[in-house]
DNA sequence: AAATGATTCAACCGCTCTAAG
DNA sequence: CCTTAGAGCGGTTGAATCATT
């Protein structure tokens, strides 16, 4: 037995709204309340279904709606709850006051993801790509992490394109098309050349992660001593280093000195078990300074999370300007 | 200036959860 | 306990807008 619908779609209209109609809602809504949505569009006057009026009115006309670009604070607000709560919109949303479940979503979705996998942070898990790799390598063979070497370069093709060429693509192209007898793509002629160099540096770097210690080297940030470390206390304390200060260690751990897996432990939902959530809150509460100076706030949103320098496969930034690794 | 592609975001869909009867 | 309806959630779509060629 299928659900019956919330309404009769042939009787109702679709699409954008219109002025008249958000101001009938909002009246009616101003004058009754939101109680019981299916019977507000008929009381008050509209050709709706009773789950679009409530999505209007939440996403959008709601008086206490805050309108316009997330703040730096927001976005950093946004990808920590992420990383600790997942996809649950409205508990994210919850902690913004103005914003709704939609207004997150559609940051997320267009804005936050491109932004954390432009800098090499899988926005599914919040960690390093290059740590994800390590991850999965020490579950394989030798022979094994070749191929997922070998696999990562497709996979991960696009991003570490984009992170490899973003600086010197102007360069490489103009010498490419300087060069008589190249083909339009920069890539092309030096893949080939330098396949083997480029995979050889990529087994030794994941070689290197499957078997040094947890040895944090301070200059770099997000490199792959962090997936070498297997330890997702260093590549957290890092990340949190380049989003304000957010630590996954207290109040998410269970104490003060954090297991090497506490923090992956931390970044889903078990995390909210128990007094978590007013932690949570806590937490939120500070960084949400209302104090801090528009310049303070420009300063600290040009030195965001978002400028690290992002390191993979272990390899020197030199190599990382070259158009392969 | 026009065409095309990319991005944004409001709105919809289908599902789950919850409470009432 | 079961059924049902209402509410809410997350995923997806597509029109509008913006950027690029």
């Amino acid at each position: 037995m299928g659900r019956i619908p919330c309404c009769e779609k042939e009787s109702v209209k679709r699409g954008q709204w219109t002025p008249e109609e958000d101001n009938k809602l909002s009246s009616y809504i101003a004058q009754h309340g939101t109680r019981n949505w299916r019977l507000i569009p008929k009381n008050a006057g509209l050709q709706r279904c009773g789950k679009s009026c409530r999505l209007r009115w939440t996403n959008y006309l709601r008086p206490d709606l805050k309108r316009g670009q997330f703040s730096d604070v927001e976005e950093q607000t946004i990808v920590k709850l992420h990383s600790v709560l997942g996809n649950r919109w409205s508990v994210i949303a919850a902690q913004l006051p103005g914003r709704t479940d939609n207004d997150v979503k559609n940051y997320w979705n267009t804005k936050l993801k491109k932004k954390l996998t432009g800098v090499g942070i899988d926005p599914v898990t919040h960690k390093p790509f290059s740590h994800l790799m390590a991850e999965i390598a020490t579950t394989l063979a030798p022979p094994q992490v070749a191929h997922l070497a070998e696999a990562a370069l497709g996979c991960f093709k696009d991003e570490m394109l984009h992170l490899l060429t973003k600086k010197r693509i102007d360069f490489q192209l103009q010498q490419t098309n300087a060069a008589p007898g190249n083909s339009a793509s920069p890539y092309v002629d030096v893949k080939h050349d330098e396949n083997e160099d480029t995979m050889e540096k990529i087994k030794l770097g994941l070689s290197r992660a499957m078997q040094e210690p947890g040895v944090q080297p301070h200059n770099k940030t997000w490199d792959s001593a962090l997936a070498s470390s297997m330890n997702f206390v260093g590549s957290c304390s890092r990340y949190s280093a380049s989003i304000n200060g957010f630590q996954c260690g207290p109040p998410f751990g269970n104490d003060g000195e954090s297991s090497p897996w506490s923090q992956n432990m931390c970044t889903r939902s078990t995390c909210m078990e128990g007094d978590e959530q007013g932690q949570l809150h806590e937490k939120l509460e500070d960084d949400n300074n209302p104090q801090e100076s528009v310049g303070a706030k420009e300063n600290r949103e040009r030195s965001s999370m978002f400028s690290t320098n992002c390191v993979l496969w272990d390899l020197p930034s030199d190599d990382l300007m070259n158009p392969m690794v």
